[in-house]
DNA sequence: CTGTGTGCAAACATTTTGCAAGCAG
DNA sequence: CTGCTTGCAAAATGTTTGCACACAG
């Protein structure tokens, strides 16, 4: 999983982002940098779509293409600096990997995600693993629900 | 979640599906039929497009449309006859929900598919809910990896 | 008969790709 | 300068909808 990326700050993040760049012979470019920022400064899950929105509203004079948050979201998962998730019905979902490995629980009625982390069920999902002969690479617990406030609601 | 469903012949999920369909002023088709049949007799993970190529196959002469695969799926899972869930890049697939609660183990290789419950993690998660106030409505756990046979090739 | 179900084609939504021009290195 | 990157438009996917005909009840 994400390891190495926790409680990193922007510019440490930044300075991961152009190493990698460079090693694979890919260009720093503003568009690349104000998504990267983007996702740090509103640490949320991200549709493409919406990330798409919230940078064209941030850095109007870029014109930043929905393609290139595309493609910019591709090469962050593929270098392990962001994730994604599949929401149900919400969709695709990506973040910023910087976090310690959590999972979520999402509210039915109004979308809301809760992060959580459960070092029991970490161990209780390697024992399954074991049991069955995989070498687990990954995994992915949601739980779906009704959150406190749309219960009274 | 999905009860009462256990255990079920195909005879009773017949009645069970005939009961919703009258109950709901719909019709019992040769179409609707068929693909409930595949689902039963191919106890597996399906997305529509190749339970509608099963289909196919298997009831040649009814010349069943993959939109009637849709729109039946829908159908039974809106009635928690199946149930659906997204498995990352192989997509959603649908099974029938005639089992009891269980999660998936995911070959990354060959995409295989293990079922398994595990008692002590649904206790966790109930206790996570609590925990954030949550009413929990479903779930979802995925673990990821590589399964035996793709260890050793 | 009535109204639901069907397949087809078209519409949609989301994501990917081809391309010519732009710009980082 | 070189060739990676970009935005646009077009293509490719996956899913839903409109419609006229078919058929279950």
């Amino acid at each position: 999983m994400i390891k190495g990326l926790e409680h990193l700050s922007y510019e440490e993040l930044l300075e991961k982002f152009k190493a990698l760049l460079k090693t694979n012979g890919l260009k720093y470019t503003a568009q690349r940098e104000a998504i990267l920022r983007t996702l740090f400064d509103n640490q949320d899950h991200f549709t493409p779509e919406n990330l798409y929105l919230l940078v064209k509203k941030n850095y109007p004079d870029l014109n930043t293409g929905i393609t290139t948050v595309y493609r910019t979201l591709n090469l962050l998962e593929e270098n392990n600096i962001a994730t994604s998730i599949s929401f149900g019905s919400q969709g695709k979902k990506f973040e910023l990997g910087n976090k310690p490995h959590h999972d979520h629980l999402i509210c039915e009625k109004c979308g809301a995600i809760v992060e959580f982390e459960d070092e029991q069920i970490e161990k209780l999902q390697n024992k399954i693993a074991k049991m069955h002969d995989f070498k687990l690479t990954n995994h992915l617990m949601q739980l779906y629900g009704i959150c406190k406030q749309c219960q009274n609601s």
